[in-house]
DNA sequence: GGGTATTTGTCCGTATGTATG
DNA sequence: TCATACATACGGACAAATACC
């Protein structure tokens, strides 16, 4: 049933039946019509071409007749199965044929960034979204709010308020499929030639989007507590980029005195704000939970941004902002130039899995899934007879391990990856090769570890950092 | 089965139970709980404060001894319904409460850029849905490729080079949630400081996504033909905007010769690049079928613009970018920054859409209900007493109404406003209002008006244009 | 799962322009 | 000049297959 774009240039001396043979055959010769493949029926084809149907069929007879084509009655034309085109296939470069998949046979991954292969609440998924699309009428179907429909913007509202501590009218919030493009919105929303402040070392994603969005990047100098205030002071950064949850990588949660210091600072001056990455907030297994920021906030700094990718499924693009109302209002002037980016079956979908409780549940049940795997990790390091520091292992799905004494951290990257094991250096983290580590630490994350692999990772882990193996 | 973020202070002088207690209560107060909202159960609360259960009972106990709560054993305490809470609801600014659906009654709407109400396959949407969800596999849920997943790719480079004639690798291919984003996109690849030519009149959304993201914007005139080459040439601009399968809002088609014209400009200079949004071209009634510029190009000088959101539904976000192989360079530098905005369930849905001939069999009945519009549009003018030009009615879902002798576009928009009748005009769409057009033009859609509504609605429209309502 | 509207290849009659005798 | 034949292009009618509800 396709179209065929051809075009017919009826001035010319070739006959318009010839023309549509010629291009058809060609097509046929270079490959692109595949054997068996329906061609559009005589009416479709000439209603596009503008021509008549009888020209059509002149064509497609022709084609009949030299084998090309064959017809079934009532059904259609089919390209004819010869070998003749299997030789002729377009090889030109390459470029016309899938990739191969690169999935070289890795043992064990120590992934920061993935999730639980079995996490996804596939089964109550489905059923939402059945019933979404089974009785939702047309309405589902015409554009809405650049933010985001209502409702679902209410549900994250109360939610997050509910688990988090944020405060914010729906109206403050905008969602879109991912955090990199709520932050092309921030881009467009807080002018550009913004300097912003990250702390270092930090998500390396984030500061790549930053980069590339042309915002210019300053790292500021990271503690225990998070990112030091003094520096940021002295930086001319606008804009702060922290991490208070569950610091990526480091994995430090922010204390209550530092982020009093960070509104403060904030508060000096009226372009001033606080991003505020509520990075892994969902997985904490130890300690208080602090609210975010944004609770503390009285001074209308802090742009709250929050994620389903992570705790539902990366290839879920759910992303939330909650603008402070002084940039609310900027960003009803730019609204008008941008188009949500979910669509409204995925919002409905949302909005009912977080109103009816299904996505708290399921944060739930990967809390618990996360947490064994935690525990079962720092049991089997116990074994290890060399010294180690193990921090931010009680939020997230990673840990860090600094490893003083052992080797260069590019080397025990490298041993391990010979042994088909893939772990993560802290280094590749730092802003500016110049304020790197001197330590050795890794990253070892285990939200794509199967739980029943561990123990073997850990042993061989340890065996590569002793270079034992 | 709420998570309650509690900021519990283990140093304060009043107990950890009152401090509970005290939340919960204040949350009541403030409606942000409802009656029979269930609460965390002491397990679950106690756990996620890291307090002891009986500490969380105390609270709980407390609550239910005033009343606020109700227990219902083995299955959990719950909000008690009282009055008191329906008052004292959230009132602030108003803020928090839906806006009103702003949906003052309108007669006819001769909107230009909604679709047919009735158009959207639901039950072939569903069927895909359903399919994809039952049979794929948890990949469906770990992220991808940036530019998208290789399959819609694939199917959309196969689709477009059928139907438009634009010839590419799927490696050219980048989707994203809408245009306004792949223009986003297009904007970090093209680095910053770019002087964009549209067409004026134009397209006034694109318009305004590029003043936001931070291109400068030069309007160049326009002759039945398209875009004047001359005045591109005069002008300092290195990219060119155009709607070559139908300008909005003119709707006037390119011709080759303009084309070819342009395709020299842009090879004048290594930086020039022409970007082809093929705007409606899925919509033709009249007139053979015009390949698309990218499939002239020898030069590699186009970037080409398709989405499904126009052809399916806007709630669908859903647009492709064919990028030439210079700029895919370009990309492959800044794709890491940035993640795919569609979620992997729709592009699946989305390529089996294009695949089995859904999508393709979806654009025929759409273009017969339109062209059936269109005719019974054009018919009814034909009943019109006073002197009007038709033009731009052979693609697209709406057409351009010129008004010798009638009286102020303004006038006539506010006319037909007060009737109940929706009708724009021309001079919204020009970029400098000098350059704006003398001549009285309406433009008339008729996507999301109802086919039996026409000849009343067109029988209407031309009274409130003579003034004789 | 069964009934109906639509789509399909096929067949056929017609109109127009051109070349031939 | 006229008659004939042929190539090209157009569109209606029919029965079977298919899609849709």
């Amino acid at each position: 049933m396709y179209e065929l774009t051809i075009a017919l240039d009826a001035k010319s001396k070739k006959p318009l039946y010839e023309q549509i043979y010629d291009h058809i055959k060609g097509e046929m010769l270079k490959g692109r019509m595949r054997p068996g493949e329906r061609l559009p029926s005589t009416r479709v084809l000439s209603r596009y071409l503008q021509v008549s149907r009888s020209t059509v069929n002149l064509a497609y007879e022709q084609l009949l007749a030299e084998g090309y084509l064959e017809s079934i009655p009532c059904k259609g034309y089919y390209v004819s199965n010869l070998e003749l085109f299997e030789e002729v296939q377009e090889q030109d470069d390459g470029s016309l044929s899938k990739p191969e998949e690169s999935r070289e046979s890795i043992l064990y991954d120590f992934a920061l960034n993935g999730i639980d292969e079995d996490g996804f609440p596939v089964n109550q998924w489905r059923k939402i979204s059945k019933k979404i699309l089974d009785w939702e009428e047309s309405s589902l179907f015409q554009l809405g709010d650049s933010a985001g429909e209502w409702g679902v913007r209410d549900a994250i509202t109360q939610y997050i308020y509910r688990s988090r501590g944020v405060l914010c009218s729906p109206n403050q919030i905008i969602i879109g499929a991912g955090n990199d493009y709520l932050l092309m919105l921030l881009h467009v929303i807080l002018k550009h030639n913004t300097v912003v402040a990250m702390e270092n070392p930090t998500y390396k994603s984030a500061y790549e989007t930053f980069q590339c969005l042309g915002f210019s990047v300053k790292g500021i100098s990271m503690d225990t507590m998070g990112m030091q205030v003094d520096e940021l002071e002295q930086s001319e950064a606008s804009v702060a980029y922290v991490m208070p949850s569950h610091q990526f990588p480091m994995g430090y949660v922010m204390p209550v005195k530092r982020r009093l210091q960070l509104l403060n600072w904030a508060a000096k001056s009226e372009n001033r704000y606080i991003i505020e990455d509520d990075y892994d907030s969902e997985f904490r297994y130890k300690g208080k939970p602090i609210p975010a920021l944004q609770g503390l906030d009285r001074k209308d700094k802090v742009i709250y941004l929050g994620t389903f990718s992570k705790s539902i499924a990366p290839a879920i693009r759910f992303s939330y902002m909650v603008l402070p109302k002084s940039l609310k209002e900027k960003w009803d002037d730019v609204k008008k130039a941008f188009s949500v980016t979910i669509s409204k079956v995925d919002q409905r979908i949302m909005q009912e899995f977080i109103e009816n409780g299904t996505y708290e549940r399921h944060l739930n049940r990967m809390r618990n899934r996360y947490r064994t795997k935690r525990d079962l990790m720092l049991s089997c390091m116990k074994k290890w007879q060399f010294p180690y520091v193990i921090t931010g292992e009680d939020a997230g799905v990673h840990m860090v391990l600094h490893l003083p004494g052992a080797g260069k951290e590019q080397e025990i990257v490298e041993r391990a990856g010979k042994h088909k094991i893939l772990v993560y250096g802290l280094s590749n983290y730092y802003i500016r090769k110049s304020q790197q580590n001197q330590e050795t630490v890794l990253l070892i994350g285990y939200a794509t570890l199967r739980e029943a692999d561990i123990p073997a990772a850990m042993k061989m882990l340890g065996e590569v950092i002793e270079n034992k193996l």
